[in-house]
DNA sequence: CTCGGGCCAATTTTT
DNA sequence: TTGGCCCGAG
């Protein structure tokens, strides 16, 4: 067997990772260091040289893109398409384990996925009918409840509440939600993954099958995995199959949303005969980028340890820019990036890393001022978007009409004159009934139970479904979606309510739907006969929220919070804010374990540049409508000062640098001592001169850095405070 | 049902 | 400062 296209150009520890036999393995995979690569080729080896079957891999991903990227570079690699290879996220392939047996799973053939933004409304919903106050009980936190129960894999039942009232209502929301989920037949993420871990675990016949199947399990990102997800891979892989899990403890920054990053520190305990190797050899940054990088994440501990390096030659230093304010610090990166095209260089090579997303603002009107594009990573996705999950909530009605959720979100939209009242009558009776709002509806018409008005309005409303059930059963999927459309009558809808260009472009968003509907690709999948287009195409609408903004195609800047980054590089990379409380962020500095998550996000963000690194903080920052003073980043000290170019606005003050503040955690500004010296020279009592004003002799002065002031008073024009450094003052 | 004013809070995000 | 949300008026 010739084995050099798998192994050729694969360094030494890569190699020893792709051609390990069948063990349990960690591979910890520095910033930039081949991990995808790895994971690609290891299931290249298995295939071709280990002779492994297709169907015996499980390999498993975050998110899609991810997935996508390796099938689309296992198939480039192999020159051919993988069949029967289970490559997906965690929650696609708990999907499709659910739809594959959904008797066994005890879910309706039909069931629909909840996102996020439904399983909120469903909360609301419940805490209204079990008359809990929603400001004490804000949904969002009740939904964060409930889903962190089941990341642990905690059932209602399982819950004590140890005599804690609130914790007693919570476990109750719970119970009731999980139940009206399972009337629906509606299913949130969270679950897809509990209950296809329940379901290998309680039937033991399908665990035997699917332990017998999957060989081998890989995991990509194996710091991110929750405990449920941990657990679900464990119970798959069972005693046998080895793990093959590929991840980096110093790129660990989901801990906030339940990410254990014991996970990856404790999976060589959990499987003793696990071998790890070290990707350490860095092929994205030049030297000093990498020597920060380490610098700053040596102030962890309890690291698995690791050491980037690279054959490439140091490069350019860091450059750090000392704002006066965010106003200023968006100016001078904007006159970077400018210097950059200048050169000749592509502005999708450049990338703005922030903390949080309000910092995009400054950016972006300063950027529009100055006529350079830019795209704003994050915000709603294409299947997010109102317009679209009102078609789709259409869709899914039709196709599960005990989907309660949709039927809720559509059955006045647009107004039909089914008013809150009504549904509520409905509402009452479905649930005491226990039955799908649907069924109720339908048979309210003749009922007796409405008024005429109502009754007449809840007929039209459901004629209308059945309409459209009717209507389109034989079309092809993106005429399904057109005259669902066009029935609901949403585009005029839209284009009446919201005048001007809101309407239009959801109108544009709807015709994007069909678009996409067109497009989509229902590949007939052998294990999966049963799943129809329309199914499959709402599944992936759930499970795949689509792209941000459609890509102009033009070439922007890249603008994107640090989380957002992990995963990509730029050549040029703007790290901002680089302040306390901002970054590390107010709420993470008092608890040790989340600051140095916070640090694990600056590593990221400082990996991610290839050339240059420019990091930025500002003196004075608008927050919240407030003025606030913060002092640098405790990660900049954390910098080797001889990596560091630091950049000063034109005058130099007293305060020499971001180093010479020795506790940067207090929030207290040095007052000015009089008589002091600042550092560009001046002093009280000094004698100046001033291009518009004249000459005149300093009497005050205060603040720092390039914020400093001093009050002149001058020969002719009388007193002024001046900031140094726009007033460009002449000693005389 | 829709619009607008007042009030409040204010990381990070994928599925 | 901004944006989201709630409530009351039309």
């Amino acid at each position: 067997m010739d084995v050099s296209p798998i192994l050729d150009e694969l360094n030494k520890p890569q190699r020893e990772a792709v051609s390990a036999p069948p063990q349990p393995m960690l591979v910890l995979a520095g910033a930039g260091s081949g991990k995808t690569r790895v994971l690609v080729h290891r299931i290249a080896w298995l295939l071709e040289v280990e002779g492994i079957s297709p169907l015996s891999i499980l390999s498993v991903t975050f998110t899609n893109k991810a997935a996508a990227e390796m099938r689309g570079r296992i198939q480039r690699l192999l020159g051919m398409p993988v069949g029967g290879l289970w490559c997906g996220t965690f929650h696609g392939l708990a999907h499709r384990l659910l739809r594959m047996h959904w008797r066994e799973a005890n879910l309706p053939q039909t069931f629909q996925i909840l996102d996020s933004e439904d399983q909120i409304r469903m909360v609301k919903r419940l805490l209204k009918t079990l008359e809990l106050d929603e400001n004490r009980w804000p949904p969002r936190q009740v939904a964060g409840f409930i889903n962190a129960r089941k990341d642990e894999g905690s059932r209602p039942q399982h819950l004590d509440d140890r005599g804690d009232p609130a914790q007693r209502e919570l476990i109750r929301v719970y119970s009731l939600y999980e139940e009206t989920c399972q009337r629906n037949g509606v299913v949130d993420f969270a679950e897809l993954l509990l209950r296809s871990l329940e379901l290998l675990r309680d039937n033991l016949e399908l665990q035997a099958h699917y332990r017998n199947r999957f060989r081998h399990v890989l995991v990509d990102e194996f710091q991110d995995t929750n405990a449920l997800q941990y657990a679900w891979l464990r119970l798959i892989a069972g005693d046998q199959n080895p793990i093959f899990a590929v991840g980096d403890d110093d790129q660990s920054i989901y801990g906030w949303r339940g990410a254990k990053i014991e996970n990856i520190h404790n999976f060589t305990r959990h499987y003793p005969s696990c071998v790890t190797i070290r990707l350490e050899q860095n092929y994205r940054s030049s030297g000093n980028i990498l020597k920060a990088a380490n610098a700053l994440i040596d102030n962890n501990r309890g690291r698995l340890g690791k050491k980037l390096w690279t054959d490439d030659r140091d490069g350019e230093k860091l450059h750090l820019y000392a704002a006066f304010n965010e106003l200023d610090e968006a100016r001078y990166i904007t006159g970077r990036i400018k210097q950059w095209v200048d050169d000749g260089n592509l502005r999708s090579d450049v990338a703005i890393l922030y903390r949080s997303n309000a910092q995009s603002r400054v950016f972006e009107s300063t950027f529009n001022e100055n006529r350079i594009p830019y795209r704003v990573y994050g915000g709603l996705r294409f299947f997010e978007r109102a317009e679209i999950k009102d078609a789709l909530a259409y869709l899914r009605l039709t196709s599960n009409l005990a989907d309660d959720p949709s039927f809720e979100r559509i059955v006045n939209h647009p107004p039909r004159g089914i008013g809150e009242r009504t549904v509520d009558m409905l509402r009452q009776i479905a649930r005491t009934e226990r039955r799908p709002l649907w069924e109720v509806a339908a048979e309210a018409v003749d009922s007796g139970e409405f008024t005429a008005r109502a009754a007449g309005a809840i007929g039209r409303f459901v004629h209308l479904i059945r309409q459209m059930n009717e209507e389109i059963k034989s079309l092809p999927l993106y005429e399904q979606v057109e005259a669902v459309i066009s029935l609901a009558g949403l585009k005029e809808h839209f284009l009446a309510k919201e005048k001007g260009e809101t309407g239009q472009a959801r109108v544009d968003n709807l015709n994007e739907l069909v678009t996409a509907a067109n497009g989509y690709v229902h590949i007939q999948d052998d294990e999966l006969p049963d799943m129809d287009e329309l199914s499959s195409f709402l599944a992936h609408a759930a499970l795949e929220a689509g792209e941000g903004q459609g890509d102009a195609g033009e070439d922007c800047v890249q603008m994107m919070t640090l989380h957002s980054a992990k995963g990509l590089e730029f050549s040029m990379v703007f790290l901002c804010g680089l302040e306390e409380g901002l970054f590390p962020h107010q709420m993470s500095v008092n608890e040790p374990g989340r600051l140095e998550e916070e640090r694990r996000l600056c590593y990221v963000g400082i990996t991610r540049a290839e050339q240059q690194l420019v990091i930025s903080y500002a003196e004075q920052r608008q927050l919240h409508g407030q003025t606030r003073f913060n002092p640098p980043s405790r990660f900049l000290q954390e910098l080797p000062e001889e990596l560091v170019d630091e950049i000063r606005p034109k005058v130099q003050t007293y305060q020499t640098s971001y180093r010479a503040q020795a506790r940067p955690a207090t929030n207290v500004r040095p007052s000015h001592r009089p008589g002091s010296q600042t550092e560009s020279g001046f002093s009280i009592g000094q004698q100046v001169s001033h291009a518009k004003f004249g000459e005149g002799v300093i009497t005050n002065a205060e603040g720092a850095g390039a914020h400093a002031r001093v009050e002149v008073n001058f020969e002719t024009a009388g007193r002024k405070w001046l900031v140094l450094v726009y007033a460009s003052l002449q000693k005389v």
